[in-house]
DNA sequence: TGAAAACTGGACCCTGGCGTCCAGTTGATT
DNA sequence: AATCAACTGGACGCCAGGGTCCAGTTTTCA
């Protein structure tokens, strides 16, 4: 009878997923498996012996953190204002460009070919999961009367695609931005301030509402 | 005295450059080079008489067809509306997503870890150009008070934003958008409709607080 | 016809990196 | 103390793909 003895560790798992999440930033799928088992001291075939193939690894890796990088994203808090809100999911894309969450993306991209399935859950897990938490928002904003936005989706991708802009790609291609937290800020309220110029549930006497934050 | 003599080809310059486009965009950097002398008709020796090394066809292949893609992107023609323009810019990034033309952009991604200075010309040549175009007629527009942009460069990255949003990350990750020509149409008009609403000349009587800054 | 350059094709070397194997070690469980 | 799994570390096979070499061929000019 097939008794636990040896404990898989557990720790070593997640220093394997650790470091496999920084060699495959830094150096893209070419990244060297060894390098890994080395960075998270580890020997190379206990990585092989949790995940049979480099692939795997990396579907791992993967699952693992498409969740905790889009948590953030995903509760557009109710506050008062909506450009409030708007703001601060701005500043939360911004933020996973500015401290290379991107890294993941990149990693799909270059996978893309020989992983195709793994490109479709990343996009749907990030990106596009953002989006609909967003347009949700949208909606419920309309409803309320504080907004006007009749196709909320296309809206959320007007304004997630506003804030992204060629950060994004600037990101992908290893260009600094070189956004400090200041202009981090500046650039949210901004969108966010055209985004509401855009889609306000009342033109003209709109004028208070500078208050309050 | 040297003669030219076995003249330097040239038409199968461009059957390799156009070889390397289409095997690179396939399969990636993984491209074997091989397989581009293959299918450009081609011994591969001859490829690297031409480029030392994989590397110099790679850049070479940029340079040539950076300026090809971008070209149309570059002359907002001055038509009489501003929103016009701008739906004819938006058709014009659409289509060069839907077409494919972002696989250089793919490529350029994928070696940016070993070729920075390639990276940065893409995008200096890419987006960054193209959005530079747009903010230049936004700019005149403004000053012939059609429009209201105080910050050109930021509008115009907002705009190209809107129009690329999640499409872009799609088309990198390879995954089919499916947009069909009516929908390209579609959204063009929307992204432009809605940029005008904030930008306008003349909302109303514009509310407040939007301006100084 | 001869010379010289561009080209072909195919053999060849070499490296890096994946994945395997195995002999030994550790450490928890009984 | 005996056992058995997880683990180490290092050697190994293997193969794709980069890049080189070369003997022979084509083309163009003189």
């Amino acid at each position: 009878m097939p008794r636990i003895v040896g404990q898989i560790d557990l720790a070593k798992t997640e220093a394997i997923l650790d470091a496999a999440s920084e060699v495959l930033a830094e150096r893209g799928l070419a990244a060297p498996i060894e390098e890994i088992a080395r960075r998270a001291g580890v020997s190379k075939q206990t990585i092989y012996n949790r995940y049979g193939c480099k692939t795997e690894l990396v579907r791992a890796l993967v699952e693992r953190r498409v969740d905790s990088i889009t948590a953030p994203l995903r509760s557009p808090g109710a506050e008062e204002h909506p450009e409030e809100t708007l703001t601060a999911y701005a500043r939360s894309l911004l933020r996973v460009i500015e401290s290379g969450g991107y890294s993941l993306m990149r990693l799909s991209i270059q996978s893309a070919g020989e992983l195709p399935e793994l490109a479709r859950e990343v996009y749907a897990n990030g990106p596009l999961r953002s989006r609909g938490q967003l347009a949700e928002f949208l909606e419920l904003e309309t409803r309320a009367g504080r907004m006007k936005v009749e196709d909320p989706m296309q809206a959320a991708e007007f304004f997630g695609g506003m804030v992204m802009a060629n950060r994004q790609i600037q990101a992908l291609l290893r260009l600094p931005t070189g956004l400090t937290a200041g202009e981090i800020d500046r650039l949210a309220a901004e969108a966010a301030r055209v985004f509401m110029r855009a889609y306000a549930a009342n033109p003209p006497p709109t004028a208070s509402r500078a208050g309050e934050e």
